[in-house]
DNA sequence: AGGTAGCGTGGGAGCGCTCCCACCGGTGAT
DNA sequence: ATCACCGGTGGGAGCGCTCCCACGCTACCT
């Protein structure tokens, strides 16, 4: 490595001192034109900028942030493998949302995935480093210790599913009882009258959400509440064909089933096929989700529809938000920092 | 935000100077341990770590970067849209490599997309405030401008797939030629012997170099080199689609079908079957990549296994190295930079 | 006229670390 | 005994920035 004082002066990146005196102002008032201050005549600016322009200058990140006690980059933390973040489309449209949203800012997204012990270890690491100004958090199962973690470190960190009713943390979600209830109302709207229904991952707030608006769904139009007609799934197709099939044992003469996600939907229809039943002659069925699988399936999969991108673009105005009151320690608190967005069924063949 | 003079000293991170104070050493020492110098006594060592340990010290990054002049983070540049990346399995192969690589180690993974222009002006700028210490590249064009961006910046980088039989940056490639042969010769074994071939993009060198060995497979069985049994597709699903309609209009006797990629494969057996061609009775086909899709498809697919995963590992190794030399300024150059790896055929019904 | 805002500005101090040089004492060679 | 040497160590200088205080100046008050 060159040694230090051979490094920048002659060769190396520009420095703001460097621009300063091309300039021909002090250092101050280059910082002040770099971000953006108010407080600067426009003759200074343009003569700023012009320098900025001749010697290609660009603002050593690092500097910056041990000056500024912050690393304009914030952390979109998935506490799964990498397998399920790519098998499931849910996480590339939030990722895009949250891209787009932070496209016209300066920060700068970090991708963590933490689904091993080990990789949860590094991540603690990493956070205790401070290395993120904000955090993202998606699908948070109930007694992750993360939350718990970030409010320690006094890291800002918006969640997308609240993992309970008393979430304290700001939250984007969309309106799993509505949703439920949307797909359950138009099942019953077609006419069927014996709707199974198929949970998530109980330990996921949103699944619980689910089940009642299933629930009351089905109590509001007097069709009683008989337990036996909800299985719980996983989220995963193998839990879908799974329950189906226990569903089926139970109540041959189910006629609908709603489905707490697209894959358990597909899991479910494999089932169906198994038994013979055919979709939607004999048993209608939905989804959730309305991913590609919906799209795709056979017949078609009636879903409903996450604005997941949206949400993800909230979860970054939310987080924006939150990293900047950090600074002059506002007054916080009671403004309402749950977000929850509408759904929309999608219907398709299969119902 | 909090005045520069009271941050620190109470109640904040603990600093080296601190941890060093507990310790009672210097600062050198305390540095020294952190990374792992072994030019400190196994007393001293001892000492520092119970400090470290007892006040929860955790480095600033920013620190460090600024005085060392690196940033302990490297970026996997996918010049394509979100939208492929999550789509084709390749990538998430490759991360998986990517990250086991680098799990022992003290680097940070970015993932930065640049499919936009606006992403690209935005990645530039990223690359020229150097707050990456190494570039990976994957699935690069031929005429793309970012390798020079990176050799002018001086900045390390590894390519995935070279662009050129004459690649001048480091880099690790599937054996695309052999194993175009393989899957060919597969074909001509099972006594096929009108054997078309559907192309990637062109403009990727692998794509070529697969067309080069199916060439040259067919040739060296005596069958002469019909370019009519060469369509170019793209990689895509409609591409494969588009290709093998072609084909069949020319050629409708082809008794077998090579397939760049997985996904051209499966667009190649839609329009075998709206032919009314049964697979493989009348048409033998293989694909490329052994992706999920490969094993799910209908019948399953035989195809062409690159060892991704490995691939991605290679990669981090060759970067690493990249970047370490950069600081003695080593004798860099003509030792073998470029790396190839063996393909293997993964025989399923489709053939 | 003197007083007093307030804008626009320059530059000192400091962020927490790495690098390097100087220094210490104990070896082994002379 | 003298000296060069080396492993082990302390701490100064500096990385490039932000923050803030202080300063000059103009414009407006009384």
């Amino acid at each position: 490595m060159a040694t230090h004082g051979a490094r920048g002066r002659s060769g190396g990146r520009p420095t703001l001192e460097e621009v300063a005196a091309r300039a021909g102002v002090g250092r101050g008032t280059v910082s002040r034109v770099i971000n953006g201050s108010p407080r600067v005549s426009d003759a200074t600016r343009a003569a700023v900028e012009a320098a900025v322009a001749e010697l290609g200058y660009v603002p050593n990140t690092a500097a910056r942030a041990l000056a500024a006690n912050r690393t304009d980059a914030i952390a979109l933390v998935v506490p799964e493998p990498e397998t399920r973040f790519f098998a499931e489309p849910y996480f590339s449209d939030m990722l895009k949302g949250v891209g787009a949203a932070l496209s016209d800012t300066e920060m700068q997204l970090l991708l963590i995935f933490a689904g091993s012990d080990r990789e949860r270890a590094r991540l603690a690491q990493y956070l205790a480093a401070h290395r993120v100004d904000g955090v993202l958090l998606v699908s948070v199962h109930a007694d992750d210790p993360l939350p718990d973690l970030l409010a320690q470190l006094e890291i800002p960190a918006v969640i997308s599913g609240p993992r309970s009713s008393a979430e304290t943390l700001p939250s984007v979600d969309s309106d799993n009882y509505g949703g439920a209830r949307q797909a359950v109302e138009h099942l019953l709207s077609r006419g069927r009258t014996r709707v199974a229904h198929i949970t998530g991952r109980l330990d996921v707030y949103g699944a619980q959400r689910r089940v009642d608006g299933y629930r009351e769904a089905m109590s509001d139009a007097g069709l009683g509440a008989d337990e036996g007609m909800i299985e719980a799934g996983d989220f995963t197709e193998e839990g879908g064909h799974r329950a189906m099939a226990a569903l089926l044992e139970r109540h041959p003469d189910i006629d609908a089933v709603f489905a707490a996600s697209d894959v358990t939907a597909a899991g479910a229809r494999r089932a169906l096929r198994d038994a013979g039943r055919r979709i939607p002659e004999d048993v209608a069925l939905v989804g959730y989700d309305d991913s590609a699988i919906a799209r795709h399936m056979e017949p078609p999969l009636t879903s409903v529809r996450q604005p997941i991108e949206e949400m993800g673009r909230r979860m970054i105005d939310l987080l924006l938000t939150e990293v900047a009151d950090r600074r002059p320690l506002a007054s916080r608190g009671l403004e309402r920092r749950q977000m929850v967005l509408a759904t929309e069924l999608v219907s398709r063949s299969s119902s």
